[in-house]
This record gives structure tokens, C-alpha cells and sequence, in this order.
DNA sequence: GGGTTTTGTTAACCACGTGTGAAACGTTTC
DNA sequence: GAAACGTTTCACACGTGGTTAACAAAACCC
């Protein structure tokens, strides 16, 4: 039997090390919470999980590494995220991203619960691989996406934005949630950035389906074929 | 669309009902924690999934309620474990019985986050903040309205118009009261602006709803079905 | 390091929502 | 029944807000 080893991000100290050893896992630890860091201490069998304190780096880079993650050829097991209460809010629209957090101040009793826990059920949870909606398929993993079975050949930004409105359809989102959401920045300058990035999206989905993201007019933008008929299903 | 009902056991108060509200799930109260009484209380749909307080009852109950759950033949969503932190090693092997956890003392924002968390997870899309008055629904997240189930198109102004009219059912406001409250500026010049306003809602309405927006002579507008019998219920 | 792709910005253009005034209509009052 | 008042309806002009294309900057790849 291989011992399990978990990534740990940026740190593993007081409570979280403790953790890890209660636990009985091996942390290997990336202090930048860079990708390819994270690639060159992953052991040969992969990592059993990742344990991201984004309470101890900036946020966006946090997620921006969740989002590697998940992307990466090689999946690694189930995320836990390490949060500060005022971060809570910021999880909203990213549930895809992790599996499981913690909120600060840490308690090493209930980081061991949550790693054991996630640990022994990863396997029996698929983290939902793909999106399909109305004709759009995403492979999350492999970063591909088509549109009525053609091969939309999106850039990064392009498919990550497809993706935040493809995972929550019919909701508007304003140009400023699009921003924080999905560039993973507070808003400076350019709201008409996401204009042009759904203008390109909308050129590649192709004038059939240039529809499925509907512009609200003094709102924002929002996912999903018009619900016009009357089933009143909001 | 129906309302998602999450099963709470064995109370639903304080933190926990905050909780609920935020996220807009409604709660079905099993208050003996029985598997017959949940059972009982079951919509046609069945339960988004299941939040229990393993510290408000026997432990022991708490876990044979949770296997009877995984065991029932229609599965409840994800189960929500709410416990002291002097039980969280009671939580070891019985990982299995729950998919989240949450350590009191209960703080609405985490519970809300992990209950929304799960929700979603579990492919829930959790229920929207909306308004129902009449055969009115208006979903706040999609800035959709129905009318008996027909979709209206509404613009901006005629949307945030009657919602805030919605808001408020049977209540009278002046022109003045919604030009400043709706438009949010100090009424310059047109009043008239009101009223054009309303002729749009009503004509999108239609015939047979026009009268939910009620002119009240002198005085200004109201929304509401009529109650026209003289029982004076204001 | 040069070329290519991706990403963000700026400005012109266009469409639609919105507000306004005036006329038609209805209701109340003398 | 006519005058006075309030509401509804209509047509039109203006301006906000969205789309589009072209450009600049940055990242990426040999």
C-alpha cells in the first residue's frame, strides 16, 4: 500500500500540519502555488488530494490554481479550501472549484474530520465532468467544447466565461459579477471587455446558436435558450 | 419549476432558519426525527436534501436517521450533519452517512455557503429569490416575470417597476413615492412618466390581468388583486 | 528574438428603451 | 349638461447602452 500525499498550498504549519499528522497523510508542500511546482513534487502515483489555504495567498491566485487543477490531465483528488468568514461570499458561483472547506480559525479536530472525510469518499463522488446545455457540451477536463457536435475551438478566457454562464443558466450576471467572477479582478476600467469577449463567444457558437447567451438590456448578460413558452418554469 | 425543500431535523430556528432564508430553500420540519414523520411531511417531488442537527438530539438517532436515509428507496439529497465540536470523532467510519458537516457554534454563513455548496453539487439548482403575487412570479436572479405562467418580456424600467410595486401588494404609492423610490431621482418635471409606465405593464399583462395594477383616483397607483367585497383588509 | 495568438481598449455606429407633450377619454362636481 | 379635473393613450425625439471593428498590448511558441 502507497502512502497517500496530499498538496498543501502555499504552507503547512501550527494547525494544519498538525492535521496532517493526526490524519496520518504526507503534505508535500508548493510554496509558490504554482502549476508546474505543484507537477514537479507529485509523486509518481499522483497526489490523494489538495489542501489550498487561500486565507494564506491572494485569493485569485487560489482559485486560479483550484481551476489548474481540476483542468489538469492528471486529476488530482478531492480540493480543500482553507478560508477566511469574509472570504465566504466569494465562494458563491465557484462551488465547482473545490470540494470541501474550512473557515478560519482553524481547529486541527475539524480539518482531520474534513480531510478524512473527503478522502474516504473521493471516488464515489465524480466531480460533474462535463456541462451540457441546450446543444453546448464542456469537457472540463480535456478543455474542449462543442456546439451541436462541432468542435468550438475556444481560448482560455473564451471557454472559462462560457463556462461560469453554461453552469448557471437563465441567471443574469452584471458585467462587474463577470469581471470578479470570472477574470477574478475588481473591476477596473474596462466593463466593455466582456462585451467583446460574448461578441467573440457568440461569433463562435455560430449564428444559430449566437442566441444562447441573451443580452439584458441595463442588466447584463445570462446563458440559456429563451424560455418563451408558457410553462412558467423560472 | 418547483420550490427545492430540504428536510431539517429535529427544529429549524436561529442560525439554521437564517440560513435556510438566505438561501432561499424552504425547510420541512421533522421534529422527532423519525423516519415515518420525514416520510409524512415528503413532497411529491421529494427533499433537495437533508440537514440535521446531531446536537439538538441523541447522536445515536441522528446516525440511524441519516443510514435510514441512504437506505430509503427514493434517496434524499445530500445530508447536512450539524454537530458539537466534542463530537467530531464520533464522525470517524461514518463517513459514509453524510456528505457535509458543519461545527457549532452555527454561523449563517457557512452554513448557508455549504448547504448552497451541496445543493449545487448535487446538480440542484438552488431556488431562486422570487416574488409570487397573484398569478405573478418574478425570479430576481433571471429578470424573468411570468403572468399565469405566460412569460412577459419586460424592459428594465417595467421590471423594476413592478417588482417594487409587487413588493409591496395593496399598497397605494404616488407618482411622486415611485418616481423617487422606482427612478431614484427627485421627481423633475414628469409625473406623466408614471402613468405611461403602467399602461406598459398593463398592456403586457394583458386584458385579463391589466386590473392587478389598480389606479387609485388622487392618489396614485397599487398593486393587487381587487378586493372589492367590503371588508376593508388594509 | 521574430512571428503568432490571445487579450484588453477605444471609438464609431446603431437600436431600443425611455420620457415628454398633447389629445382623447372618463369621472366628478356644480 | 357643462365645466373642471384626472387618467389613458399615442406618437415622437432624445440619449443611454450594446454591438461592432480596428487597434494596441501582452503572452506564447518555436
Amino acid at each position: 500500500m502507497t502512502i497517500d500525499v496530499v498538496l498543501c498550498v502555499p504552507s503547512c504549519e501550527g494547525p494544519i500540519k498538525k492535521a496532517f499528522e493526526v490524519t496520518g497523510v504526507t503534505p508535500a508542500v508548493a510554496a509558490s502555488g504554482r502549476l508546474n511546482e505543484v507537477t514537479a513534487l507529485e509523486p509518481t502515483d499522483g497526489y490523494a488530494g489538495a489542501v489550498i489555504n487561500a486565507a494564506g495567498f491572494p485569493f485569485n491566485d487560489a482559485m486560479n490554481l483550484c481551476r489548474q487543477l481540476r483542468h489538469r490531465d492528471r486529476p488530482v483528488g478531492p480540493i480543500i479550501l482553507l478560508v477566511d468568514h469574509y472570504q465566504l461570499d466569494d465562494l458563491t458561483f465557484r462551488e465547482d472549484l473545490f470540494d470541501d472547506f474550512v473557515v478560519g480559525p482553524f481547529d486541527v479536530s475539524e480539518l482531520a474530520t474534513r480531510l478524512r472525510h473527503r478522502l474516504r469518499r473521493a471516488g464515489n463522488e465524480s466531480v460533474a465532468p462535463r456541462i451540457e446545455q441546450g446543444g453546448l457540451v464542456m469537457n472540463l477536463e480535456t478543455y474542449q467544447a462543442t456546439i451541436a457536435g462541432r468542435v468550438m475551438d475556444l481560448t482560455y478566457m473564451e471557454y472559462e466565461l462560457l463556462r461560469f454562464l453554461a453552469t448557471n443558466p437563465q441567471r443574469v450576471f452584471t458585467r462587474e459579477t463577470l469581471l470578479s467572477r470570472v477574470w477574478g479582478y475588481e473591476y477596473y476600467g474596462g466593463a466593455r471587455t466582456v462585451d467583446v469577449h460574448v461578441r467573440r463567444l457568440r461569433a463562435k457558437l455560430g449564428e444559430e446558436h449566437a442566441h444562447l447567451i441573451q443580452t439584458v438590456r441595463s442588466v447584463g448578460y445570462k446563458f440559456g435558450a429563451d424560455a418563451e413558452r408558457g410553462d412558467g418554469d423560472l
